[in-house]
DNA sequence: CACACTATAATTAGGTG
DNA sequence: TCACCTAATTATAGTGT
Protein backbone atom coordinates (compact mmCIF):
# COMPACT_ATOMS: atom_id res chain seq x y z
CA UNK A 1 0.00 0.00 0.00
CA UNK A 2 1.12 3.64 -0.99
CA UNK A 3 2.10 5.11 2.50
CA UNK A 4 2.53 8.59 2.76
CA UNK A 5 5.25 10.15 3.76
CA UNK A 6 4.80 11.81 6.98
CA UNK A 7 7.91 13.84 7.53
CA UNK A 8 11.17 14.20 5.90
CA UNK A 9 12.86 13.79 9.05
CA UNK A 10 15.66 15.71 10.73
CA UNK A 11 17.22 17.71 8.03
CA UNK A 12 20.71 19.06 7.84
CA UNK A 13 20.89 22.18 9.46
CA UNK A 14 23.77 25.12 7.87
CA UNK A 15 25.77 25.65 11.49
CA UNK A 16 25.67 29.47 11.05
CA UNK A 17 23.37 31.92 12.44
CA UNK A 18 20.05 31.31 12.23
CA UNK A 19 17.73 33.25 9.69
CA UNK A 20 14.59 33.07 10.60
CA UNK A 21 13.60 34.41 14.45
CA UNK A 22 10.83 32.19 14.61
CA UNK A 23 13.00 29.08 13.82
CA UNK A 24 15.99 30.82 16.15
CA UNK A 25 13.48 30.78 19.37
CA UNK A 26 12.53 27.49 19.22
CA UNK A 27 15.68 26.08 18.25
CA UNK A 28 17.28 28.06 21.56
CA UNK A 29 14.94 27.06 23.62
CA UNK A 30 15.40 22.98 22.49
CA UNK A 31 18.94 23.47 22.33
CA UNK A 32 19.57 24.71 25.81
CA UNK A 33 17.21 22.29 27.56
CA UNK A 34 19.16 19.65 25.25
CA UNK A 35 22.73 21.30 26.97
CA UNK A 36 21.40 21.87 30.90
CA UNK A 37 20.19 18.28 30.51
CA UNK A 38 23.77 17.49 29.45
CA UNK A 39 24.96 19.15 31.91
CA UNK A 40 22.78 17.65 34.30
CA UNK A 41 23.98 14.01 32.86
CA UNK A 42 27.58 14.95 33.27
CA UNK A 43 27.02 15.77 37.21
CA UNK A 44 25.00 12.33 38.37
CA UNK A 45 27.39 10.41 36.05
CA UNK A 46 30.81 11.58 37.23
CA UNK A 47 30.09 13.86 40.35
CA UNK A 48 31.03 17.09 38.97
CA UNK A 49 30.18 20.62 39.74
CA UNK A 50 28.86 22.37 37.00
CA UNK A 51 27.80 26.10 35.95
CA UNK A 52 26.21 27.16 32.81
CA UNK A 53 24.74 30.99 32.13
CA UNK A 54 23.52 31.61 29.00
CA UNK A 55 22.42 35.24 28.04
CA UNK A 56 19.85 34.67 25.22
CA UNK A 57 19.26 36.59 22.23
CA UNK A 58 16.06 38.01 24.11
CA UNK A 59 19.18 39.27 26.36
CA UNK A 60 17.34 36.89 29.29
CA UNK A 61 19.71 35.16 31.70
CA UNK A 62 19.40 31.44 31.81
CA UNK A 63 21.50 29.28 34.44
CA UNK A 64 22.56 25.84 35.63
CA UNK A 65 24.44 25.00 38.55
CA UNK A 66 24.92 22.00 40.62
CA UNK A 67 25.25 22.59 43.31
CA UNK A 68 24.40 26.05 42.53
CA UNK A 69 25.47 28.91 40.31
CA UNK A 70 27.09 31.37 42.97
CA UNK A 71 29.36 28.59 44.59
CA UNK A 72 30.67 27.48 40.91
CA UNK A 73 31.49 30.97 40.17
CA UNK A 74 33.01 31.89 43.65
CA UNK A 75 35.21 29.11 42.83
CA UNK A 76 36.33 29.86 39.58
CA UNK A 77 36.71 33.56 40.52
CA UNK A 78 38.76 32.87 43.41
CA UNK A 79 41.33 31.46 40.65
CA UNK A 80 40.59 33.74 38.39
CA UNK A 81 39.60 36.96 39.58
CA UNK A 82 38.15 39.48 37.09
CA UNK A 83 40.17 42.20 36.36
CA UNK A 84 37.04 44.46 35.49
CA UNK A 85 34.54 42.51 38.20
CA UNK A 86 32.12 45.15 39.19
CA UNK A 87 33.84 44.72 43.04
CA UNK A 88 36.83 46.53 41.36
CA UNK A 89 34.56 48.82 39.47
CA UNK A 90 33.20 50.30 42.72
CA UNK A 91 36.20 50.41 44.36
CA UNK A 92 37.75 52.31 41.57
CA UNK A 93 34.47 54.19 41.88
CA UNK A 94 35.53 55.45 45.34
CA UNK A 95 39.32 55.32 45.41
CA UNK A 96 39.66 58.77 43.75
CA UNK A 97 37.49 60.20 45.95
CA UNK A 98 38.50 58.47 49.33
CA UNK A 99 42.42 59.27 48.22
CA UNK A 100 41.80 63.06 47.54
CA UNK A 101 40.01 63.54 50.57
CA UNK A 102 42.59 61.71 52.73
CA UNK A 103 45.51 63.18 50.68
CA UNK A 104 43.69 67.31 51.03
CA UNK A 105 43.79 66.33 54.97
CA UNK A 106 47.00 65.59 55.15
CA UNK A 107 48.04 68.25 52.94
CA UNK A 108 46.77 70.46 54.90
CA UNK A 109 48.19 69.28 58.12
CA UNK A 110 51.65 69.53 56.02
CA UNK A 111 50.54 72.75 55.54
CA UNK A 112 49.96 73.67 59.11
CA UNK A 113 53.14 71.91 60.27
CA UNK A 114 55.54 74.26 57.66
CA UNK A 115 53.89 77.10 59.29
CA UNK A 116 55.04 76.27 62.69
CA UNK A 117 58.44 75.43 61.29
CA UNK A 118 58.64 78.58 59.74
CA UNK A 119 57.68 80.48 63.46
CA UNK A 120 59.93 77.85 65.01
CA UNK A 121 63.33 79.62 62.97
CA UNK A 122 61.78 82.74 63.10
CA UNK A 123 61.72 82.10 67.09
CA UNK A 124 65.30 80.60 66.71
CA UNK A 125 66.62 83.72 65.29
CA UNK A 126 64.83 85.87 68.05
CA UNK A 127 66.46 83.53 70.35
CA UNK A 128 69.73 83.68 69.20
CA UNK A 129 69.66 87.80 69.34
CA UNK A 130 68.51 87.45 72.75
CA UNK A 131 70.27 84.48 74.24
CA UNK A 132 71.65 85.54 77.43
CA UNK A 133 68.55 86.53 78.63
CA UNK A 134 66.08 84.03 78.25
CA UNK A 135 68.77 80.89 78.18
CA UNK A 136 65.90 78.24 79.44
CA UNK A 137 63.78 79.15 76.61
CA UNK A 138 66.59 78.27 74.25
CA UNK A 139 67.06 74.68 74.69
CA UNK A 140 63.34 73.84 74.68
CA UNK A 141 62.82 76.19 71.34
CA UNK A 142 65.29 74.23 69.84
CA UNK A 143 63.82 70.86 70.73
CA UNK A 144 60.45 72.06 69.75
CA UNK A 145 61.88 72.56 66.38
CA UNK A 146 63.61 69.35 66.13
CA UNK A 147 60.63 67.49 67.03
CA UNK A 148 58.33 69.49 64.46
CA UNK A 149 60.87 67.94 61.82
CA UNK A 150 60.15 64.62 63.22
CA UNK A 151 56.75 65.19 62.60
CA UNK A 152 56.92 66.25 59.25
CA UNK A 153 59.03 63.46 58.35
CA UNK A 154 56.33 61.26 60.20
CA UNK A 155 52.99 62.71 57.93
CA UNK A 156 55.52 62.34 54.86
CA UNK A 157 55.79 58.72 55.49
CA UNK A 158 51.84 58.85 56.44
CA UNK A 159 51.06 60.77 52.93
CA UNK A 160 53.30 57.63 51.41
CA UNK A 161 52.10 54.71 52.65
CA UNK A 162 48.45 56.30 51.93
CA UNK A 163 49.15 56.06 48.17
CA UNK A 164 51.41 53.18 48.39
CA UNK A 165 48.98 50.90 49.58
CA UNK A 166 45.92 52.15 47.80
CA UNK A 167 48.22 51.30 44.63
CA UNK A 168 49.24 48.02 46.35
CA UNK A 169 45.51 47.37 46.22
CA UNK A 170 45.02 48.49 42.94
CA UNK A 171 47.59 46.39 40.98
CA UNK A 172 46.87 43.17 43.18
CA UNK A 173 43.21 43.39 41.74
CA UNK A 174 43.78 44.58 38.41
CA UNK A 175 46.85 42.60 37.88
CA UNK A 176 45.62 39.05 39.30
CA UNK A 177 49.09 36.61 39.32
CA UNK A 178 47.15 33.75 37.01
CA UNK A 179 45.02 35.36 34.43
CA UNK A 180 43.45 32.41 32.32
CA UNK A 181 44.45 32.94 28.97
CA UNK A 182 41.85 34.78 26.59
CA UNK A 183 41.34 31.38 24.90
CA UNK A 184 37.53 30.25 26.01
CA UNK A 185 38.18 26.51 26.56
CA UNK A 186 40.95 25.12 28.72
CA UNK A 187 42.14 22.94 31.56
CA UNK A 188 43.80 24.86 34.41
CA UNK A 189 45.60 23.14 37.41
CA UNK A 190 44.71 21.26 40.06
CA UNK A 191 43.58 22.71 43.45
CA UNK A 192 43.10 21.14 46.96
CA UNK A 193 41.05 23.61 48.69
CA UNK A 194 37.50 22.82 49.44
CA UNK A 195 35.13 25.75 49.90
CA UNK A 196 33.00 24.56 52.86
CA UNK A 197 29.80 25.22 53.52
CA UNK A 198 28.10 24.68 50.52
CA UNK A 199 25.41 21.73 50.95
CA UNK A 200 24.43 19.75 47.56
CA UNK A 201 21.38 20.92 46.05
CA UNK A 202 18.89 19.17 43.59
CA UNK A 203 19.64 20.12 40.25
CA UNK A 204 17.35 18.12 38.64
CA UNK A 205 14.94 19.92 36.41
CA UNK A 206 12.67 17.61 34.62
CA UNK A 207 14.82 15.17 32.91
CA UNK A 208 14.81 12.55 36.18
CA UNK A 209 12.58 10.30 34.55
CA UNK A 210 13.63 6.59 33.88
CA UNK A 211 13.64 6.49 30.20
CA UNK A 212 14.52 9.74 29.49
CA UNK A 213 18.05 9.26 30.67
CA UNK B 1 29.17 -13.94 5.33
CA UNK B 2 29.75 -14.70 8.56
CA UNK B 3 31.07 -10.80 10.07
CA UNK B 4 32.28 -11.15 13.20
CA UNK B 5 30.86 -8.31 15.67
CA UNK B 6 33.99 -6.13 16.18
CA UNK B 7 31.64 -3.74 18.81
CA UNK B 8 28.60 -4.82 20.88
CA UNK B 9 27.69 -0.87 20.24
CA UNK B 10 26.61 1.86 22.44
CA UNK B 11 25.46 0.56 25.60
CA UNK B 12 22.67 1.66 28.03
CA UNK B 13 24.45 3.23 31.11
CA UNK B 14 22.67 3.68 34.47
CA UNK B 15 22.30 7.28 35.35
CA UNK B 16 24.34 7.08 38.12
CA UNK B 17 27.40 7.85 39.70
CA UNK B 18 29.63 5.89 37.91
CA UNK B 19 31.51 3.23 39.92
CA UNK B 20 34.66 2.83 37.57
CA UNK B 21 37.21 5.12 37.94
CA UNK B 22 38.81 5.01 34.55
CA UNK B 23 35.78 4.85 32.98
CA UNK B 24 34.35 7.59 34.91
CA UNK B 25 37.65 9.69 33.24
CA UNK B 26 37.22 8.70 30.43
CA UNK B 27 33.08 9.55 30.12
CA UNK B 28 34.01 12.86 32.32
CA UNK B 29 36.07 13.84 28.63
CA UNK B 30 34.08 13.00 26.08
CA UNK B 31 30.90 14.29 27.65
CA UNK B 32 32.55 17.26 28.69
CA UNK B 33 33.77 17.82 24.95
CA UNK B 34 30.18 17.17 23.84
CA UNK B 35 28.73 19.39 26.22
CA UNK B 36 31.56 22.27 24.98
CA UNK B 37 30.67 21.56 21.31
CA UNK B 38 26.62 21.92 22.20
CA UNK B 39 27.25 24.90 23.74
CA UNK B 40 29.78 26.50 20.96
CA UNK B 41 27.26 24.74 18.25
CA UNK B 42 24.14 26.82 20.52
CA UNK B 43 26.47 29.90 20.11
CA UNK B 44 26.91 30.36 16.31
CA UNK B 45 23.05 28.99 15.59
CA UNK B 46 21.61 31.73 18.03
CA UNK B 47 24.56 34.19 18.80
CA UNK B 48 23.98 33.70 22.04
CA UNK B 49 26.53 34.18 24.70
CA UNK B 50 27.11 31.36 26.88
CA UNK B 51 29.48 30.48 30.20
CA UNK B 52 30.12 27.02 31.02
CA UNK B 53 32.45 26.62 34.41
CA UNK B 54 33.09 22.77 35.16
CA UNK B 55 35.56 21.60 38.03
CA UNK B 56 36.27 17.84 37.10
CA UNK B 57 36.04 14.82 39.69
CA UNK B 58 40.17 15.53 39.65
CA UNK B 59 39.67 18.96 40.96
CA UNK B 60 40.72 20.63 37.97
CA UNK B 61 38.81 23.20 36.54
CA UNK B 62 37.44 23.03 32.72
CA UNK B 63 36.11 26.44 31.35
CA UNK B 64 34.23 27.33 27.94
CA UNK B 65 33.25 31.18 27.31
CA UNK B 66 31.76 33.12 24.31
CA UNK B 67 33.09 35.39 24.19
CA UNK B 68 34.76 34.81 26.99
CA UNK B 69 34.18 33.59 30.18
CA UNK B 70 35.27 36.64 32.27
CA UNK B 71 32.80 38.95 30.74
CA UNK B 72 29.40 36.29 31.32
CA UNK B 73 30.35 35.75 34.84
CA UNK B 74 30.49 39.52 34.83
CA UNK B 75 27.46 40.39 33.41
CA UNK B 76 26.09 37.53 35.56
CA UNK B 77 27.64 38.76 38.82
CA UNK B 78 26.10 42.33 37.60
CA UNK B 79 22.74 41.22 38.03
CA UNK B 80 23.52 38.52 41.02
CA UNK B 81 26.36 40.15 43.21
CA UNK B 82 28.02 37.15 45.15
CA UNK B 83 27.59 37.89 49.30
CA UNK B 84 31.08 36.45 49.60
CA UNK B 85 32.38 37.34 46.42
CA UNK B 86 36.36 36.64 46.50
CA UNK B 87 36.62 40.12 45.25
CA UNK B 88 34.91 40.93 48.57
CA UNK B 89 37.62 38.24 50.34
CA UNK B 90 40.36 40.02 48.42
CA UNK B 91 39.22 43.41 49.76
CA UNK B 92 38.52 41.61 53.49
CA UNK B 93 42.06 40.32 53.50
CA UNK B 94 43.81 43.54 53.00
CA UNK B 95 41.59 45.70 55.06
CA UNK B 96 42.93 44.82 58.51
CA UNK B 97 46.53 45.03 56.82
CA UNK B 98 46.09 48.32 55.60
CA UNK B 99 44.04 50.14 57.92
CA UNK B 100 45.57 48.55 61.04
CA UNK B 101 48.97 49.69 59.19
CA UNK B 102 47.83 53.19 58.52
CA UNK B 103 46.26 53.58 62.19
CA UNK B 104 49.49 52.43 64.14
CA UNK B 105 51.00 55.47 62.15
CA UNK B 106 48.66 58.05 62.70
CA UNK B 107 48.57 56.99 66.49
CA UNK B 108 52.50 57.33 66.60
CA UNK B 109 52.61 60.54 64.74
CA UNK B 110 49.66 61.63 67.36
CA UNK B 111 51.65 60.18 70.16
CA UNK B 112 54.15 62.35 69.11
CA UNK B 113 52.01 65.59 68.91
CA UNK B 114 51.09 64.81 72.70
CA UNK B 115 54.43 64.91 73.77
CA UNK B 116 54.91 67.90 71.69
CA UNK B 117 51.89 69.84 74.01
CA UNK B 118 52.81 68.33 76.98
CA UNK B 119 56.02 70.16 76.35
CA UNK B 120 54.34 73.08 75.62
CA UNK B 121 52.07 72.60 78.87
CA UNK B 122 55.61 72.83 80.69
CA UNK B 123 56.43 76.00 78.95
CA UNK B 124 53.63 77.74 79.58
CA UNK B 125 54.39 77.04 83.38
CA UNK B 126 57.72 78.50 83.12
CA UNK B 127 56.70 81.08 81.27
CA UNK B 128 54.28 82.15 83.41
CA UNK B 129 57.11 81.98 86.11
CA UNK B 130 59.41 84.55 84.28
CA UNK B 131 56.70 86.57 82.38
CA UNK B 132 58.56 89.68 82.57
CA UNK B 133 61.50 88.44 81.80
CA UNK B 134 60.77 87.27 78.78
CA UNK B 135 58.09 88.84 77.40
CA UNK B 136 58.31 88.44 73.35
CA UNK B 137 58.99 84.38 74.39
CA UNK B 138 55.47 84.34 75.74
CA UNK B 139 53.08 85.22 72.95
CA UNK B 140 55.47 83.02 70.62
CA UNK B 141 54.76 80.02 72.93
CA UNK B 142 51.07 80.74 73.33
CA UNK B 143 50.80 80.90 69.56
CA UNK B 144 52.75 77.70 68.92
CA UNK B 145 50.47 75.74 71.72
CA UNK B 146 47.30 76.75 70.37
CA UNK B 147 48.57 75.46 66.80
CA UNK B 148 49.99 72.29 68.06
CA UNK B 149 45.72 72.01 69.36
CA UNK B 150 44.77 72.46 66.12
CA UNK B 151 47.21 69.86 64.09
CA UNK B 152 45.89 67.02 66.98
CA UNK B 153 42.54 67.86 66.18
CA UNK B 154 43.36 67.46 62.29
CA UNK B 155 44.89 64.52 63.09
CA UNK B 156 42.23 63.28 64.78
CA UNK B 157 39.95 64.02 62.04
CA UNK B 158 42.31 62.23 59.62
CA UNK B 159 41.93 59.25 61.58
CA UNK B 160 38.56 59.12 62.06
CA UNK B 161 38.04 59.90 58.38
CA UNK B 162 40.33 57.11 57.79
CA UNK B 163 37.88 54.53 59.16
CA UNK B 164 35.35 56.14 57.95
CA UNK B 165 35.77 55.97 54.29
CA UNK B 166 36.77 52.06 55.00
CA UNK B 167 33.93 51.50 56.72
CA UNK B 168 31.77 52.90 53.52
CA UNK B 169 33.38 50.48 51.10
CA UNK B 170 32.98 47.60 53.31
CA UNK B 171 29.12 48.48 53.82
CA UNK B 172 29.00 49.26 50.19
CA UNK B 173 30.59 46.20 48.98
CA UNK B 174 29.05 43.05 51.18
CA UNK B 175 25.27 44.49 51.04
CA UNK B 176 24.10 44.34 47.58
CA UNK B 177 21.00 45.53 47.21
CA UNK B 178 19.28 42.57 45.12
CA UNK B 179 20.38 38.98 45.96
CA UNK B 180 19.65 36.08 43.61
CA UNK B 181 17.76 33.41 45.34
CA UNK B 182 19.44 29.82 45.06
CA UNK B 183 17.15 28.27 42.30
CA UNK B 184 19.75 26.84 40.44
CA UNK B 185 17.96 26.65 36.75
CA UNK B 186 15.64 29.51 35.51
CA UNK B 187 15.59 32.49 33.37
CA UNK B 188 15.89 35.67 35.34
CA UNK B 189 13.98 38.99 34.15
CA UNK B 190 14.83 40.60 30.66
CA UNK B 191 17.60 43.65 30.98
CA UNK B 192 18.53 46.45 28.46
CA UNK B 193 22.04 47.89 29.33
CA UNK B 194 24.90 46.20 27.13
CA UNK B 195 28.09 45.86 28.67
CA UNK B 196 30.26 47.73 26.09
CA UNK B 197 33.85 46.87 25.19
CA UNK B 198 33.86 43.15 24.96
CA UNK B 199 34.74 42.74 21.63
CA UNK B 200 33.81 38.99 19.97
CA UNK B 201 36.28 36.38 20.74
CA UNK B 202 37.19 32.91 18.71
CA UNK B 203 35.23 30.35 20.39
CA UNK B 204 36.38 27.74 17.85
CA UNK B 205 37.85 25.24 19.83
CA UNK B 206 38.49 22.37 17.19
CA UNK B 207 35.25 21.56 15.86
CA UNK B 208 34.79 24.52 13.57
CA UNK B 209 35.76 21.95 10.21
CA UNK B 210 32.61 21.90 7.86
CA UNK B 211 31.52 18.44 8.21
CA UNK B 212 31.85 18.33 11.92
CA UNK B 213 28.50 20.29 12.17
C1' DC C 1 1.75 31.57 16.88
C1' DA C 2 2.35 27.72 20.05
C1' DC C 3 2.30 23.19 21.03
C1' DA C 4 2.36 18.00 20.27
C1' DC C 5 3.52 14.21 17.56
C1' DT C 6 6.17 11.53 14.13
C1' DA C 7 9.61 10.00 11.26
C1' DT C 8 14.09 10.13 10.33
C1' DA C 9 18.72 12.30 9.76
C1' DA C 10 22.39 13.61 12.49
C1' DT C 11 24.97 13.39 16.42
C1' DT C 12 26.73 11.44 20.68
C1' DA C 13 29.00 8.30 23.38
C1' DG C 14 30.00 3.21 25.22
C1' DG C 15 33.05 -0.69 24.33
C1' DT C 16 37.07 -2.17 22.38
C1' DG C 17 41.81 -1.98 20.55
C1' DT D 1 44.60 10.10 24.74
C1' DC D 2 42.89 8.38 19.77
C1' DA D 3 40.07 5.63 16.38
C1' DC D 4 36.63 2.65 15.14
C1' DC D 5 32.15 0.43 15.27
C1' DT D 6 27.72 0.65 16.61
C1' DA D 7 23.65 1.68 19.39
C1' DA D 8 21.49 5.22 21.93
C1' DT D 9 20.12 9.74 21.90
C1' DT D 10 18.86 14.06 19.98
C1' DA D 11 17.32 17.62 16.73
C1' DT D 12 14.35 19.00 13.42
C1' DA D 13 11.04 19.20 9.20
C1' DG D 14 6.66 18.32 8.51
C1' DT D 15 2.10 17.84 9.91
C1' DG D 16 -1.88 18.38 12.66
C1' DT D 17 -4.67 20.81 16.47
Amino acid sequence: MATVRKSKGRQRVEMAKMTKESNLQVTFSKRRSGLFKKASELCTLCGVEIAIVVFSPGKKVYSFGHPCVESIIDRFLTRNPLPNSSALQLFEAHRSANVRDLNLQLTQVLNQLEIEKKRGEALTQMKKASQAQCWWAASIEELSFERLELLKVSLENLKKNVALQVDKLMIEASNPATFFPSNSVGAVVPYDSQVAGFGPRSYDFGYGGGRLF
